[in-house]
Order: C-alpha cells, then sequence, then structure tokens
DNA sequence: TTTTATTATTCAATTAGTTGAATATAACGG
DNA sequence: CCGTTATATTCAACTAATTGAATAATAAAA
C-alpha cells in the first residue's frame, strides 16, 4: 500500500498536478519509490475519493488544465499513523544476482560485460545523489529538521550505491582472476 | 517476469519439488528474490506448460506425494538467454525510506526506534551471511565456479548489510544527537 | 493424548504494477 | 514551418503479487 504513502508524502511536502508529482518523484522520492505516470494517476483519485486528498482545478489559458491536489488534515493523520507503525525491512529483489546465482551457465564474459554496465551505472547514481548533496545540503549540520530527514534518505542512496560500487569492482576483479588462470598459456 | 527466472535457477541447483523449491528459496536465492508458496506453485505450472520443466509424480507412503520438478534443455536454454540479455539496475523500494524523508511529521523518538529495530534486522541479516560464509565457502579462493558464484552473490548481501548497519548507525547518532540539542536544557 | 509443526498442494479474490496507446496544447530549436 | 520535447491526463488490457483460506497426512512435543 506504501505507493498511496509516497505520494502523500509528496504532496505534504508541496502541493500540485498529478504531473507535477511524478517529476518531483524523479528527484526525490523516486529514488527510493518508482511509479508511472498511469499508477499515480490512478492513486490519486482513489485517494481523493478516500479523502485524503482535495483537489482544485486550474484553469490554464496555455496549457491544459491541471488539478493541484493538497493533502487533507485526514490525510495527513493517516500518513502520520501509518509512518508510526513499524514495517519490516523491505526485501531485495534483484535479476542481476538471480543471474550470478547461475553465472556458470554463460560464458564469463558476459556476466563480466554486465557487471561492467552495473559499476558504470552504480557509479553515475553515486555522482547524482553527491551532486544534490553539495547543491541542497552543502552544510548538513545546520539545516531545518525537515530538510534533516531529506538529507539522511540521500545519504542512504550514498551508502547503498557506494556498496554496489565496491561489490561491483571487488566481483569483477575476482571473474576476471580466474580468467586468467583458465586462459593464460603460461599456466 | 524474473519469478520464472529464479525458480528456473533453484531447480537447475537442485531439481525437487515445489514445496521445497520454496523451503530451498529460503536460505538462498530467496535472500534476493522473494516468492510465497501460492506464486512458486502457480509459476511451476506455468513454466511446465511451456515446456521448460518436467515433472515427475512420487508417490509417497508417509507423507502426501510430491511433484519432483527438473528443467528441460529447452528450460536451460531459455534460462541462458535471459542471463545472457542485458537488464537495468533494479530499482529500490523502501518503506522506511519514504517514512524518513518526511519524518518530520512525528516525535524523532517514534523515527528512532524504527531505526533501531531496523539496525538490529541488518546486523542479523549479516551476522547469517557471515555464517553461511564460513560454514559453506571456508576457502573462497578455491572452489568450483558454481560455488563461486554463490559466493560472490552471498558476497554481494555482505556489502549491502554492512551498508545498510552504517546509515542505521549514523542517522540514529545524527537524529539523537537533534533531540539533545533540542531538550537538554544546557543549550 | 491433544496440539503443534512440518510436509505438500490448491483455490479464490483482491490489489498492485506494467505496457502501450490516445488525446490535447504549446514552447523551443533548427 | 516542422519536428521534438514538455505539459497534462486518461483508457484498456494484461501480468504479477498478495492475502487468506482449505485440504490432508504424519511426526514430534507438551
Amino acid at each position: 500500500m506504501a505507493l498511496a504513502h509516497a505520494i502523500l508524502a509528496g504532496l505534504i511536502c508541496k502541493p500540485c498536478s498529478g504531473y507535477d508529482l511524478r517529476k518531483n518523484f524523479e528527484s526525490s522520492i523516486g529514488f527510493f519509490w518508482r511509479a508511472t505516470f498511469q499508477q499515480v494517476y490512478r492513486e490519486l483519485t482513489k485517494l481523493e475519493e478516500q479523502g485524503f486528498l482535495t483537489a482544485e482545478t486550474i484553469h490554464q489559458s496555455q496549457r491544459p488544465d491541471k488539478r493541484i491536489y493538497s493533502v487533507t488534515p485526514t490525510g495527513r493523520q493517516y500518513l502520520q499513523d501509518w509512518i508510526a507503525q513499524p514495517v519490516a525491512i523491505s526485501p531485495i529483489k534483484d535479476d542481476l544476482l538471480v543471474k550470478l546465482f547461475v553465472g556458470h551457465l554463460v560464458p564469463p564474459e558476459t556476466i563480466l560485460a554486465e557487471l561492467e554496465q552495473h559499476r558504470q551505472g552504480h557509479l553515475e547514481q553515486l555522482a547524482t545523489y553527491e551532486a544534490i548533496a553539495q547543491k541542497f545540503f552543502p552544510d548538513p549540520d545546520n539545516i531545518s529538521l525537515e530538510a534533516k530527514f531529506q538529507y539522511l534518505t540521500l545519504r542512504n542512496g550514498i551508502h547503498y550505491e557506494t556498496a554496489w560500487l565496491q561489490w561491483c569492482e571487488e566481483t569483477i576483479r575476482s571473474i576476471a582472476l580466474g580468467l586468467n588462470f583458465s586462459y593464460d598459456p603460461n599456466f
């Protein structure tokens, strides 16, 4: 049920249209909870029906009309209650690890190429997070409580990507070493 | 579509019944791809229909009959083809981070308690992984290719849990410090 | 000896997520 | 002026995942 909560969280930070919400997701909550436009719109409708959101239609002359959603007091309470309930550690779902688990079924070069791709991806994501940290949180010891919590989630991303990067490097090294032993005619 | 692949991967390691497959999942592939019994059985039926699995019914006198599934050559090829296709980095979906992002909506003690719970959980998971490493891979430089790949996925788990643990500790410290500043009458 | 846990599988109902397209308008760049 | 990108939303169809229960047998524990 957490897409609903992610949306409420997003709208509490800044009331906006479904479109903008989804856009903002890309550079904040979306880092740890993805959603498509379809999902967002469907969920917004449902949340409005439940009374957790109110919408105001803005007529725009130059652009299509849009509906600005805001969280109602009921919605806010609902979100707070959810935050207060303990949640389990979220399970991992990772294709790459399934592949690696049976990596012996394909040539090692295939796996190495895939790992290199992922290494690159995690490197980029880490750079993105670090850029956000520098730009928006240059002095993290001296920010509002609201900003602080956002900064802490960003730190999570930094830890996460760093760990992946380290693992990719270690793993590539380990497999490449095995390759040398198999193919080097001096051995 | 990766549940199917996770199942094929599991059955390639060891042909077995749906029940056993799901059981084995708990201590291997399940660490990075969860599935319920219902999911497993449904998927097994589908994979058999597609010709990727064959099943043999074993009549047991003391226990209910069971169907032992094995991967067919077609199934093996299907899995190999899937491994060879590049996959995107799998997105994160984490309730805790959504909560933390709007952590200012609840008393800091609520968040601290939740973080402490998660710290504990990650500590336990790390211990589990390290125990498996010690027990099954005491000499990781000197194992079969098959075991090597499994060891590498385990290393991923160790990196992952270590990163989470570090982040939990850092975050708890950071929030607890803020608490002192707000409440300590000496400041 | 009754209950609980384990083995083994299936059904039904619901919720969530994915894929792909359709429908508008308008700003921007070449 | 023409294609591309961005804004803004909706529909339909499908696939996957979750929840909760039902069935049925036996071994082990209380």
